[in-house]
DNA sequence: TTTCTTTTTTAGGCTGGCCTAAATACTGCG
DNA sequence: CGCAGTATTTAGGCCAGCCTAAAAAAGAAA
């Protein structure tokens, strides 16, 4: 049986992975919330099962096996179904669903999972914009910019926002800065780290700046311009 | 933080209680599949937890003190709202829903409880019959006689049925004799052990043979005759 | 290349929750 | 009352998953 903390591991590495390349020791404990000695020990037993769940030699990082990418993506699926079923079905904020998910997604059965996924019509993507795995585990993985990446001027649909600090979360949804909502760089500030943006499709839409820190956790699809 | 496994150990020892009046370590053992020394470990620990979960003297079983009973009464709160909520929204049959229910009633917030509590309507009773503790952790207790207690010409309404047994839940769903059905004992075998009961109002109503295991598990609150 | 810093691993320990086997306490019957 | 049989507890262990402190390896800088 697969325990709680495999499972977590493995998301981490997953996650870590697609989003630094490497995953080390260190960054995973980070992630974890754990000392790097109980990482060092836990990628050891996750390397001796059987079967072997991660790639992993001392020193040298560690990466998923198919085995081990399985299993992330199944938990990544329960939870992305789970978030977008809080917010749709109980009527959870986006930045509440997340920690209730975390919980959630270890417990369901595949019942569970696919009543959900029914319900919801097959859903391509979590309240976040981050996109849901299929059935058979196949994940889309577009890869849209950064809104800090924007140069003034340009426009474009939020794809996706990093889900990662509720409080944050918060703010955005208040600015109207949530998936398929359209942006455009109104202007940019000297050196790039504040921006100034207008949310909505009207040339009259209301106008925010916004620093370095929010501008990097959302991510644009460029259209128009 | 209480572990899932103390909240188990309570729920146990609540219903055990309110089954067979005394809880004895061996009972206990049983119905929660693990060896009576465990128990034993167990019980000691929940006594010395502060403030006590239970009242435990050696060799002379086990009862819940009140901050105990608190415990048992949310999980038991939890465990039948998200049994209802399995079934009325994502379409459970009620053979389904206590399995699923079990690794949930662990997991979710006070505010999961709050949102399927609401949607709900505040219900009170389960699926089975069985009532649901209010939010104040009230806990209605109509005790009806079992329909094996019933003589020949008495009728009722079915009140509760026993939700330990899938196969016997389902059985019986196919026979219409569910919460709210009415039962008429048209017939009883010698010694009692076998009944000839009609389900539903109608004098043409279908009529089924059934034997003591069955007649056990099902609970009536008698009505006409 | 050698040294210094940072990262990672080893070593040793702890807790929770379970186990088996063996000892002991209750209980009911002769 | 005493003894057999059952119920319960003690003793000793195991495993998962975490910890801290200390050692060792890797990598950067001089």
């Amino acid at each position: 049986m697969i325990s709680e903390a495999v499972e977590n591991y493995l998301k981490m590495i997953y996650e870590l992975q697609n989003e630094t390349g490497k995953v080390s020791t260190n960054a995973l404990a980070e992630k974890l919330g754990v000392a790097p000695a109980s990482v060092t020990g836990m990628l050891k037993k996750l390397a001796e099962e059987r079967p072997r769940l991660v790639n992993y030699e001392r020193h040298h990082g560690v990466s998923l096996t198919p085995a081990g990418q399985k299993i992330a993506l199944e938990v990544i699926r329960h939870h992305r179904l789970i978030e977008l079923y809080l917010q749709q079905a109980l009527g959870y904020s986006w930045d509440q669903v997340d920690a209730e998910a975390e919980k959630l997604e270890h417990v369901i059965s595949e019942d569970f999972e696919d009543r959900i996924d029914a319900l919801l019509g097959q859903p391509e993507f979590d309240p976040h914009g981050d996109p849901i795995p299929t059935k058979g585990l196949q994940l889309a993985r577009p890869d849209h910019p950064r809104l800090s990446e924007l140069a003034a001027g340009q426009s474009g649909r939020v794809s996706r926002v990093r889900d990662d600090d509720p409080a944050l979360l918060r703010y955005l949804a208040e600015l109207g800065i949530i998936p398929d909502a359209t942006l455009t760089v109104a202007g940019k500030a000297p050196f790039g780290d504040t921006l100034s943006v207008r949310v909505g499709a009207e040339s009259d839409s209301p106008s925010h700046t916004l620093g370095r820190p929010v501008t990097d956790q959302v991510f644009v699809e460029i259209q128009g311009k």
